[in-house]
DNA sequence: CTAAAAACAATTTTT
DNA sequence: TTGTTTTTAG
């Protein structure tokens, strides 16, 4: 009897078939860097459809980012048309999924506004009107942090904070944002514990529905999301959680490893299955990758193998300075242009020098992960005044937007209307009561106002969604008010707020539409396009810091800034700090397909100040093959003397200041009459000649 | 309320 | 150095 295999099956090593076909008791996979690991996730999800008889609603896969979710969803529905319907959401939108459905058992209206960091630095602001923006948003960023280990204001908070006014102004800011009706992200995780705990028929019905609960990326959970998973689990569902305790690189952020280092006790019976096989990369990088991360301890321990080719050896360069670092990735490039290329760095800062010689040499380039789009001033004003109308209690908005653009409606007119404030927290009412209050300029001010508001809200009912945001864009004065920003500082505000527009078209008309949008743009930035987005595909190179990397790969990865006290970062910093940092360069190995190479300045502009800096120590943890592999000087394009006069096309005259040789290339810097200093590789560098000098 | 001057930090950031 | 935020003057 040949019982025909489902064709999803085809193709799976036995590690990944065994992950696959799984079921019953916890389940913990550790899933090597490229080692398959979402592949295991789709299937595993197709399978338990097609195989075990699961309908889409019993199953809840978890992930962190929007992205993954995203893609995870396409992926299993390629396999299985069913998962259409499983619920694939990140941690945070799946809690504001369950939040809106319950939020009369919380005391919540379910149009509640959802507070990001900014928003949370707005709130406290209004409880300390005193105090600096910057030390509230320490203050903000810690009540975070706080709210990842699942702490209250009334626990014990010294593993957050000392600071003795600490638990203090976390008590007032969760007592006013309780008060005012709202929540902020940290609440999507935590009311959502709450709520399973004080209500025993929503727990009910969460365990009769979810049969099935997978969590992506665990490595990264924090305790908060650790305690959701253990309320969401009925004692009979099946848990399988996926990660990789090498790849945790955000415990800054509360991501707590122990979650998944402890996950057979928390959850006994488990069963621990490690993918280890690498489809990725070549063996000298999974060679150098396994060498760094061999000296952390505390780890479950995995040993990567591949059957791909051992490749080209990683190669270490030392740089005189960032310039030349700079050109020397860029002589990469150009030796083999067709790689696709990531070079990576620590901190954004570091892509600057990047950004200025590609500009200059014409390169194209991509950069991840500067400044947000919804944290865009004029994305955030438009939010704001949208949130506001959603949902009138809503108080860090209607602060926002009720004297932007100026109106005349300032301090003294906020505190009469929210004098006004019933029981109910309805600032749109207060507005009107407070309207007698006021005389004079103010009133009338008012008074445009709430027709304002009033014509909006019509408009919400009647015209379709995108109509409905344009208008409010152009009635609050906002379009006036940022073209002339636009005009003033030759930024392009107004063409963002088309996109939001654009954005706005693909939900539904009316108040639930509207809802329904904004939760899209609060959970996922990524939701609306930016304004100028050049995605062009035959852009090899991209600019990213290597936190940015995670879940991505390249064929060739340059790994630049290697140096002590820019990577590992330096300062107070304890073991934990540095196993962390190696982490982070662990993931940033384990990106490259091909090539992997490595840069350290030997000085380096920082904050200002031109700085020394020692090679990182993480290049000494590279396999001993590795260092001292610099290719010798090759002098053929040597006739760059210091102190020989040249041309360049561009930049005019000038002479050669210094000389120096960096990956086998001469990189000379020429100090131009103009003024300016530049370094170049003469080897590819065209435009650059050396010329004669005349006896004169 | 705006504009200019001064002061002052200065990672990483899925949501 | 740079960008951001607060202070100050008009």
């Amino acid at each position: 009897m040949t019982k025909r295999e489902p064709s999803y099956l085809g193709g799976l090593n036995p590690m990944q078939r065994q992950a696959v076909l799984h079921y019953g008791p916890p389940l913990l996979i550790l899933a090597g860097a490229g080692s398959g690991k979402t592949r295991v996730i789709t299937v595993k999800i197709a399978h338990l459809l097609e195989s075990r008889n699961l309908s889409p609603w019993d199953i809840l896969a978890v992930t962190f980012t929007n992205k993954a979710a995203r893609e995870m969803q396409e992926r299993a529905v390629g396999l299985s048309p069913g998962a259409e319907k499983v619920l694939i959401r990140t941690f945070h939108s799946f809690g504001a999924w369950l939040l809106r459905r319950n939020a009369a058992a919380l005391g919540l209206h379910a149009n509640f506004s959802i507070y990001d960091e900014d928003d949370m630095v707005s709130l406290l602001k209004t409880l300390y009107p005193g105090r600096e923006r910057r030390s509230l948003a320490r203050y903000a960023f810690l009540i975070g942090r706080a709210k990842d280990f699942a702490l209250s204001p009334g626990e014990p908070l010294f593993d957050v904070s000392q600071d003795p006014d600490f638990p203090e102004i976390y008590a007032a800011y969760e007592e006013k944002l309780r008060r005012i009706g709202n929540v902020d992200f940290g609440d999507l995780i935590l009311r959502c514990v709450e709520l399973l705990r004080i209500s025993p028929e929503v727990k009910r019905r969460v365990h009769d529905r979810f049969k099935v609960i997978m969590v992506d990326e665990y490595q990264d959970s924090n305790v908060a999301q650790h305690r959701l998973l253990r309320e969401l689990a009925a004692p009979d569902a099946y848990i399988c959680v996926v990660g990789d305790d090498d790849q945790s690189i955000y415990r800054f952020r509360g991501a707590e490893v122990r979650n998944i280092l402890a996950f057979p006790e928390v959850f006994p019976g488990t069963q621990i299955i490690r993918l280890e096989q690498n489809y990725r990369s070549t063996g000298n990088i999974l060679a150098a990758a396994a060498a760094v991360v061999d000296h952390n301890r505390g780890r479950l321990g995995k040993t990567l193998w591949t059957a791909n080719e051992a490749g080209l050896q990683p190669s270490i360069v030392t740089c005189e300075n960032q310039d030349e670092e700079a050109a020397f990735c860029l002589s990469l490039l150009r030796k083999k242009p067709d790689l696709d290329t990531a070079i990576l760095y620590r901190t954004n800062a570091q892509s600057r020098v990047f950004e200025s010689l590609f500009l200059r040499e014409s390169l194209p380039y991509r950069i991840v992960g500067t400044l947000r789009f919804y944290e865009r001033e004029e994305i955030k004003d438009a939010l704001a005044f949208l949130r506001f109308i959603a949902n009138p209690r809503d108080e860090v908005s209607f602060r926002r937007i009720i004297n932007k653009p100026p109106r005349g409606l300032g301090e003294t007119a906020v505190s009469r209307i929210l004098d006004r404030l019933g029981p109910d927290g309805d600032i749109a009412a207060a507005m009107t009561q407070a309207w007698t209050d006021l005389r004079g300029r103010a009133a009338t001010s008012l008074e445009d106002f709430l027709l304002l508001q009033r014509t909006l809200r019509e408009s919400l009912e009647a015209d379709p969604l995108p109509r409905f945001v344009e208008r409010l864009i152009r009635d609050s004065g906002l379009e006036d008010y940022h073209k002339n920003q636009d005009e003033v500082a030759g930024t392009q505000k107004l063409q963002n707020l088309e996109e939001l527009v654009n954005a706005a078209s693909l939900y539904p008309q009316g108040p639930e539409g509207l809802s329904e949008f904004l939760e899209g743009i609060e959970l996922d930035s990524a939701r609306i396009r930016e304004a100028e987005d050049k995605n062009d595909p035959l852009t090899r190179v991209t600019l990213i810091t290597m936190h940015n990397t995670k879940g991505l790969e390249f064929d060739r990865v340059i790994v630049t800034g290697m140096e002590e006290g820019v990577f590992p970062r330096g300062g107070e910093e304890s073991e934990e700090d540095i196993e962390e940092e190696r982490r982070l360069f662990y993931v940033a190995i384990t990106r490259a397909r091909k090539e992997v190479h490595f840069t350290h300045c030997r000085s380096r502009r920082l904050h200002g100040r031109l700085q020394e800096f020692e090679p990182s120590r993480f290049l000494m943890e590279l396999p001993d093959g590795i260092r001292g592999t610099e290719e010798p000087l090759s002098p053929e394009e040597a006739g760059f003397p210091v102190g020989a006069p040249v041309y360049h096309e561009e930049h005019g005259p000038g002479y050669i200041w210094k000389r120096s040789v960096t990956g086998g290339n001469l990189v000379v810097v020429v100090h131009f009459s103009s003024g300016r200093s530049l370094s170049f590789l003469p080897k590819y560098e065209r435009r650059l000649e050396r010329i004669a000098v005349d006896g004169a």
